[in-house]
DNA sequence: AATGAATGAGAATTCATTCAT
DNA sequence: TATGAATGAATTCTCATTCAT
């Protein structure tokens, strides 16, 4: 958390913190940041950084912060306009959507997230996802909970594996795309393509067995 | 490629070395690995490790092939099983048991593959990619691109794409594993649920339209 | 350049540094000169030497901009004093009294040049003549051409050699002279000798031909 | 000097540690210069070079002897061609010409000549001025010492300043050369030419006083 | 006589963090 | 509150030389 030191800045000087910090952040993992490097860019003293913040971790969780809240008002923006009690596989079409969107608009923001799906040290991943577990991942599983109680998905499905892996698919779209292998629209519907697969793999099936038949979780 | 120096040292030396190069880079990734940890870990001047290899790309690049090589004869002895030009779905499950037998047996090496994967950096990822492209990307490929000639996937799927989402799949659910949120069996078991899935999505369909041709949504 | 927090040092740390570097590049070509060393009979931390310089490069052509600035003001005062459009020869004695002045003043500002002389790696020329060809070679290829235009010397010197082999033998003397094998006055007067024979020899001569053309021999 | 043990290897393996090691300290300056890479090349092992040489400065002496001593071979081949008691002058030209002769048919021979000129570490130039100074150094200032006898040139010449200006600007015209920015034809063509220069300035002068107005030792 | 592995000092450079002003 | 100089440990890598076999 910034110390008082930092909302006391002018906003000028705030932002320019943030944006520089942010671009860093972007464009590298925790480690090979350099704080050296945002102080300079922002033209603001060494020390100074230390006056707003406990230390690197501190402003990384600050920024990680900021670039989660503004992608979780997108994707509940989208959901709003979804109507009353949505499908699951609607609503994974919407935050996909509004996760494209805000990689469109705000590339930066987007790559901060990529980059710490990307993060091995659980020195940085520990702390991180500590703040905003409940923010990300407690709400989408609550997505696939609710799915399989309405008969939606099949019951093997489990809340946390589905999303670890519609969390690491679009990750993966996003980041081939960042690469420039494919258009923003193509990764897009892509990974829409992704989600009809899942709809139509997912679903309950008329077979016996309630699951698929070599593998799934029967138990 | 190591010097010939290295492999005229005593089994046990030699053993000892890769042994430690490997728990660095299975807890590291590439810049966070540090050569200094290793040499003194070994017990070994700081000089040394220079007698045995080019650089520290080139250690890096000689214990992620012992990785790569254990991983790639314990799938092709899996598929060697699945008997006559098998399917590629039954493929994909020989390959996922394969490896996450390699894990259970060998952490570490699977550990080094996982963090490749999350490795951002192109200087690093190049060399590797350049080395070992054939023997990973290039098989996986071919698997998809026979299927899609066989008719048993169908004709809108990608082979990169798909390979790319079943590696980050089945990478995303081994480090879950690893980091003790599922046994090993249920991570494997999870994981052959997905290929179900896939399987199920991915074949060609009777309905108009024969799948998401431009990915679009189909409601 | 050398960064802002160099110039911010108190006068007398700044002073020391500069004289230390002085001292390290007078007494070593480029690569055998050590910032280790600098830093440490500074008394300061290894890092330090990177607040104020970008890297030793930039140290290097700081301290050898240093040593170019205070002979070309010693030879431009020199210049001043020959009144209105001097002769080149004369020129050139002037400048050389100049240079002896300073090796007799500053030897080590001296040396650093004379070390410059025999440096061989392009890595290291290049970028010290990048900063400040314009200041030595263009500066006196201009005196010879002058002199070929004005009839002072033949037409068929060419400025660049004239200038090369000027160089190389002025700094020839001044070596000879720091190594003890003459007084400065020796190698000063032995030096006007040799512009006392060069125009002599160069200037343009009545016999057909004009000069070795093709700097062949006549005899 | 090197130990017997290097005598006793097979005239094959002793040209070939030669001939790499030409290479090396042609390529570069003694401290540059890599024992490591000698003995890479070479294909020996690292230990056997000092069971040929004491060190470094061991094997770099007698390379350098090997040099001189074809250099001077061909510069007494080109003297003896000159009939009895040649002029000082006429020995000038057959020396640059026979040195250029060895540049062409050797240079890297050549090429180790020219580096030690740009030797600056008194580390290396003692031990070698020491070995081979009556070779070089001497014979040369005998040529001026007697042509001032015979009056070939004014007394008011010193040898040694005349050897060393000789010396300077023969091994500038070749590393210009060297550089590719002369061909060796011009090169030598214009060395001549400066001796043409030098025969004329030297040479006792009709003028009172016996020398140079303003320069020279006038003791 | 030959080998070649071992050594360790030394090189340049980067970094997050501290602290006196 | 802001500054920015100081720190020193850490990084990778090179080198001439030694020494047990």
């Amino acid at each position: 958390m910034p110390k008082p030191t930092f909302f006391n800045l002018p906003e000028e000087k705030r932002q320019r913190i943030v944006e520089l910090a942010t671009d860093e952040f972007a464009a590298n993992l925790y480690h090979a940041a350099s704080l050296s490097r945002i102080v300079e860019r922002a033209g603001i003293a060494k020390g100074s950084i230390y006056q707003y913040f406990e230390d690197k971790m501190d402003l990384y969780i600050y920024i990680f912060g900021l670039a989660a809240e503004t992608k979780l008002a997108a994707i509940q923006q989208a959901m709003a306009a979804l109507g009353p009690s949505p499908g699951v596989f609607d609503i994974l079409r919407a935050a996909i959507r509004a996760g494209f969107e805000l990689a469109r608009s705000n590339p930066k923001l987007a790559a901060i997230g990529m980059n710490f799906l990307r993060e091995r040290d659980p020195a940085v991943r520990g702390p991180v996802l500590a703040a905003f577990m409940p923010m990300g991942e407690a709400m989408m599983d609550q997505w696939f909970r609710t799915a399989v109680e309405t008969g939606e998905i099949a019951p093997w499905v489990e809340p946390a594996v589905a999303r670890l892996s519609y969390t690491t698919l679009a990750n993966t779209a996003m980041e081939h795309m960042a690469e420039g292998h494919m258009t923003l629209d193509e990764a897009a519907r892509l990974l829409e393509g992704v989600v009809d697969v899942l709809e139509y793999g997912l679903r309950p099936r008329a077979e016996a067995g309630g699951g698929p038949e070599k593998g799934g979780r029967r138990q």
